[in-house]
DNA sequence: CCTAACTCGAACATCAGTGTTCGAGATACA
DNA sequence: TGTATCTCGAACACTGATGTTCGAGTTAGG
């Protein structure tokens, strides 16, 4: 399929641009057209179907650049000692994440098998999970909701910031210390005293 | 344009089960096509079109009659007394309206000027900022996080509780308490002892 | 029972997007 | 410089949706 060899210099240039372009089309708006990503690309409708046969096709390729550079973020987080502070760091760099790659995954979602889309997200989902699990173990977070339940709540907030973001009613650099500061509160046990949040932990 | 007068009977029953029968297949898919709900309504295209011009139009009485619907649900919450036993009890009551109506705003979003649906939401909206915005001077919730976060987050749980019934992962009498325990956390300034919900002021 | 109001299927126009075909022209690169 | 590779616009087929038109048939209700 992606098969390098044999191909112009030209031709890996615009499948280059091509990807390029797509994947900045689709940030803006998960629906954009073919033809508009054609063109962003500075190329011919007829040639991108030339190196991708369908729409489903370039969103695939799109998508699977778009999770290599996610799990790079997010493979380089310290997910180690304190359990808040953990999930702190963990939550910024997960809505560095959501917040660049949101619209992509909408568009995956709309065009790719459902399955191929989960794959992906369950990995990074179950380092979130193992994150909040310690903390449980360890007295740091609640109990009394289900764990599933939290890991919804981190997701949510992190869309909610994203979306606040682009509506230009927060900063970007708030988005962080906000959602760690909501987060934190939201999974302290009931009788237990909300801790702060060191904002320096959450600039990284 | 909606005159009922002169109308007969049969014609008037059609209308109506025609609005039944768009709520009820845009509560499950937004994008659900005129022919769709035709054939729902027990009724031809043509007949639908001769009650409502455009889809648009359909989606505006149906969106128009959710509206009442959602009114009549949240005028009727006592929001007095204790803050964080209104929030609760408001709380719950929004759970009801989105987790019944989302997807309809979903169309009415999709198909209508944003300016009329943005319109009937601050409504609602504003019911809840002055609930927030009173439990903040009585110290019970924090105040160090900008209001409209802490709206967005409200109504961001609930859309989370709401797909998360859809998915079958929580039950239906499960999501008030759940979306009202954290909720109540998560508006607890830090520093603050998180207060526990009493249960029985959910389970409205 | 008569008529105006209403229904409804079939067929058509339109539109926007996807994907294809053709053929002429440009370009990498050996 | 020669050729296989690639580009690219124009034109086309297809799909699925919205919305319209026609004309024949049905029904409410005075």
């Amino acid at each position: 399929m992606g098969t390098t060899r044999d191909q112009r210099a030209d031709a890996r240039r615009n499948v280059a641009a091509i990807l390029d372009a797509a994947q900045d089309c689709l940030s803006t708006d998960p629906q954009a057209t073919i033809a508009q990503i054609a063109q962003a690309a500075g190329v011919g409708r007829v040639t991108l179907y030339g190196h991708f046969k369908t729409r489903a096709e370039l969103i695939d390729a799109v998508f699977k650049r778009v999770s290599a550079q996610s799990s790079e973020i997010l493979d380089a987080v310290d997910t180690s000692g304190d359990p808040t502070a953990a999930l702190v760091r963990l939550v910024a760099a997960t809505w560095e994440v959501v917040h660049r790659f949101n619209a992509i995954r909408q568009a995956a979602e709309d065009e790719l098998p459902e399955e191929r889309v989960r794959t992906h997200h369950d990995v990074h989902f179950r380092r979130l999970d193992a994150v909040i699990a310690r903390g449980q173990r360890a007295g740091a977070f609640r109990r009394d909701l289900p764990r599933h339940w939290l890991i919804t709540v981190c997701y949510r907030l992190m869309h909610s910031a994203a979306d606040d973001y682009s509506a230009g009613r927060i900063k970007r650099q708030d988005a962080g210390p906000l959602i760690a500061a909501t987060l934190v509160a939201a999974f302290t046990a009931p009788g237990d005293r909300v801790p702060k949040v060191d904002p320096a932990a959450v600039l990284s």
